[in-house]
DNA sequence: TGCAAAACGGAGGCAGCCTCCGTATATTCG
DNA sequence: CGAATATACGGAGGCTGCCTCCGTTTTGCA
């Protein structure tokens, strides 16, 4: 067939299949119970021993990575779609905007963000770098214009957004915090 | 001497004693460790047992409070003498800025200013009230001479500034935040 | 079918949270 | 001063969570 098959052999199928049941059970608990949630939780929810999960992701943070890539990834194309057909200001606010919602719905998202700041180096995803970019690029966009200061680099502007989600256990805190946003968005620009 | 003589006896010696070494103690391991910091370390310090430490301060929060009531007394005070002879806008900005620098020493007070908006109630002391409404003085001020939006409570903008505070263990984020925070404040106005 | 490689499970060691209660000590009063 | 008693102290103990390590099981391959 192909020479990877002289070096490897196929992975064993029990772990495919257990390294699913894993992330679906960490979707699951970090959804309900924020980034902090308990790891055995996740495993017991997987019907699995603790011993597995570790094997699989090495820290908490590996397996952030892993349960919100897909969200990463669908932030990242976001921002790339708003780069054409919208204002640049505005492209900015609906970006956050969307952030704020996806966080609302999964709490851990807010940890898979922060990642995009704190950089582990091993872990520093193909999607995380994607969303790095495309943030930047929308922040661009609206410097070039001079729209906005510039002097806010992407991991400026999603460590205020990471923070600003923070802290919101209330009920009602999305209003709060998309108005926070607004007002952020507004002091980026340069006043005319 | 007087009628609570009758009632209570004096406060015991070494409780009054081991009171300040426990407020010493966390003082030190929040201020390094910040406000994650392990209670068992605080009573360690202090050289005394687990159970005083909980005796005196039944939640970590009630600690927090305590240790910090100075600080957030300061805080307040602040924002009281900021509300004559600076500039309303400049008022809150100043203000802000007091705040970062003072995270920047004391990690712990972080938490502290967080119970400002958190509010358990029960513990919610004279100086989180004196700070909070001095905030909104602060606020309003600004709001009343038809320079910034109305809609911010202060509990919003301490929220923002604790956000904005969150995450920021690495080298250098005082100037980053710092920027961050001169944004919101230009967010705040009202555009003319 | 047998064998080696790979993955699994969970016991175990550690640390932190918080409670409970036997022991120690300060204050008060005779 | 010396009980008596209210008050505070200490830390063991039960619990949960983190993470590692290694004996056991399962899988893929020939």
């Amino acid at each position: 067939m192909d020479d990877l098959k002289l070096i490897r052999r196929k992975p064993r199928s029990d772990m495919v299949r257990n390294r699913e049941r894993l992330l679906d059970a960490a979707k699951f608990v970090f959804s309900a119970g924020g980034p902090d949630a308990s790891l055995e939780a996740v495993a017991r929810r997987a019907g699995l021993g603790i011993g597995t999960l570790y094997r699989h992701f090495p820290t908490r943070e590996a397996l952030f990575e892993a349960v919100y890539r897909h969200e990463v990834e669908e932030l990242g194309a976001y921002a790339e779609r708003l780069k054409s057909g919208v204002a640049p200001v505005d492209a900015l606010r609906l970006w956050l905007h969307a952030n704020v919602e996806l966080v609302a719905t999964k709490k851990g998202m807010l940890a898979a963000l922060a990642l995009a700041t704190h950089a582990p180096a091993d872990l520093y995803a193909y999607s995380l770098d994607r969303l790095t970019r495309a943030v930047g690029e929308l922040l661009q966009r609206a410097v070039d214009t001079d729209e906005i200061r510039s002097d806010i680099s992407p991991e400026d502007l999603i460590r205020a957004l990471v923070g600003m989600c923070h802290l919101h256990d209330q009920p009602g805190w999305q209003v709060s915090v998309l108005r926070l946003v607004d007002v952020f968005v507004d002091g980026l620009r340069i006043r005319g």
